[in-house]
DNA sequence: TTTATTTTTGGCCAAATGGGTAAAAAATAT
DNA sequence: ATATTTTTTACCCATTTGGCCAAAAATAAA
C-alpha cells in the first residue's frame, strides 16, 4: 500500500477513502451534535454524507464504532486546552483568565459541544477509553494552591470551589444556549451576548482572585 | 362518573385508573429522565410500570404525547419555583440567596433535571406548549434593577448578568455531575460535595453585589 | 345479586425503521 | 490485463411504534 501525494483542496489528503472518511467523520460529528446517539440514524447520515448505508460500514464497522471515534475526539478537543493551561506555569490570574478564553474560544466554535458530552456521559457514564482526566487533578489543584501562595493560608476545597466556579461560568451559557436564545431579547445574539460575556467572567475571576 | 374517596396509601387518589396513570408518569419521569426521549422504548416503559404496553397506550395514546406531559411537568416544576423567588418582594441579597436554595434543594431531589431539560431542548427547540417563561423577563429584571437601588447606576445587561452567575453556578454542578463524581476524590460524594457547595455559592453572591 | 362499566391482560399484527451484511459493480492502482 | 480498493445495490433480520381485539378481571350501579 503507498500514498499517493496528489496535490488536493483537502489539506494533506490524497487517497480518496481518506477523503470518504473524513466526510463521514465531519457529517458524524454534526449531527451527533445534534441528535445524540439514539437520535441519530445511520440512514440520515448515510444521506446527509451524501453516500449510502453500506459504505458507512466499510469504514467504521458499527454505528457504536463511530460514535466513539466522534465522542473521543469531541471529549479531547476539549480537555487538551483546558489541561494544558491550567499544568501552565502562568500565575494564578492569568492562568484562569487564559482558562476563561480556552474555554469560551473553543465553544464559540463549537457550541453544542457541552450538552453532546454532558448528556451522553450522562446516559452512559462508564467514560471507559478515554483519556484519564482524574489523574491530573491532584497535580492541577496542588499547581493552583502554590499559585495562590503560601502565605494565604487556602484549604484544598477552596481552591477546588474557585476553579469550578470558572468552569461553571465558562460553560453554563453555552450549556444553556438553546434556553438562553429563547429567553434574551430577539435584538440580542447568542455570540454577541457570549464576548461580552467572557470579559464579565474574567472580571468576576478577578473578584474572587482578590478577596481570597 | 363518580370519585370514590376510599381512603388509600396513595394520598388522595382513590380511582383505580388514577393510580395507574400516576404510575405510568411516575416511572416514565424516571426513565425519560434517565434515557431521554429517543432512548427510552415503549416496551421497557411498560415491563418497569409491571404492566403491559397496551395499557400505556389505553392512557396516553402516543409516546410523544406521554413526553410532553413528562417534560412539561419537569419544566414547569423547576421554573415556578424561580419565577416565584424572583418576583417575590424580598430585597437583593436575600432574594439572590433565596433563589441559590430553590436551584439547590429542587436539583438535590431531581438531579438529572438540568441535562434532561437542556439536551431535549437542544434537540427539539419548539418549546411550543410550555409556560412563556419569556414574558417574565423583563419584569424579573426591572425588578432587580430597583432591587439595586437607583443610586447606583447599574445597566440592564449587569443586572442580567449577575442574575445569570447565580443560575450558572446553582445548575451547573448538577448538569455536570457524571464527570464530577467521577473527577472527585472516591471519599468525597456527590451530595456531600453540593453541601458545601451552596455555602460557597451564596457567598460568591453576596461578594458580587458587595462590588456592584 | 345481578347488571353495566371500567380497567387490564395478552397476544398478535402491520408498517416503518433500525443496524448490519454480502455480492456485484465501478473505480483505481499495478 | 490483472489485482486491489472503493462504492452501490439489494437484501436480511430484529426492533419499534401504534394499534386492534377478545377476553378476563375488577369495580361500580341497579
Amino acid at each position: 500500500m503507498v500514498y499517493n501525494f496528489t496535490p488536493s483542496i483537502f489539506g494533506q489528503m490524497g487517497k480518496k477513502s481518506d477523503i470518504t472518511r473524513a466526510k463521514i467523520i465531519e457529517t458524524a460529528r454534526a449531527l451527533f451534535l445534534e441528535k445524540g446517539f439514539d437520535g441519530l440514524k445511520m440512514q440520515e447520515l448515510a444521506d446527509r454524507a451524501g453516500m449510502n448505508k453500506g459504505l458507512l460500514h466499510y469504514y467504521f464497522k458499527s454505528k457504536e464504532v463511530l460514535f466513539r471515534a466522534i465522542f473521543s475526539e469531541a471529549f479531547e478537543s476539549l480537555f487538551a486546552g483546558v489541561m494544558e493551561t491550567l499544568m501552565s506555569d502562568l500565575d494564578l490570574e492569568p492562568k484562569l483568565h487564559r482558562l476563561v478564553d480556552v474555554y469560551f474560544d473553543k465553544l464559540v466554535a463549537n457550541p453544542g459541544l457541552p450538552i453532546f458530552i454532558l448528556s451522553e456521559i450522562h446516559k452512559s457514564p462508564s467514560l471507559e477509553g478515554l483519556p484519564d482526566v482524574r489523574n491530573n487533578v491532584p497535580i492541577i489543584m496542588s499547581m493552583l494552591h502554590e499559585n495562590i501562595g503560601k502565605n494565604k493560608d487556602i484549604s484544598m476545597p477552596q481552591v477546588f470551589n474557585l476553579l469550578f466556579t470558572v468552569i461553571s461560568l465558562s460553560v453554563f451559557p453555552f450549556a444553556a444556549r438553546p434556553l438562553l436564545t429563547h429567553l434574551m431579547p430577539p435584538e440580542v445574539t447568542f455570540e454577541g451576548f457570549v464576548v461580552q460575556r467572557k470579559a464579565y467572567v474574567k472580571k468576576v475571576v478577578s473578584q474572587l482572585i482578590e478577596e481570597l
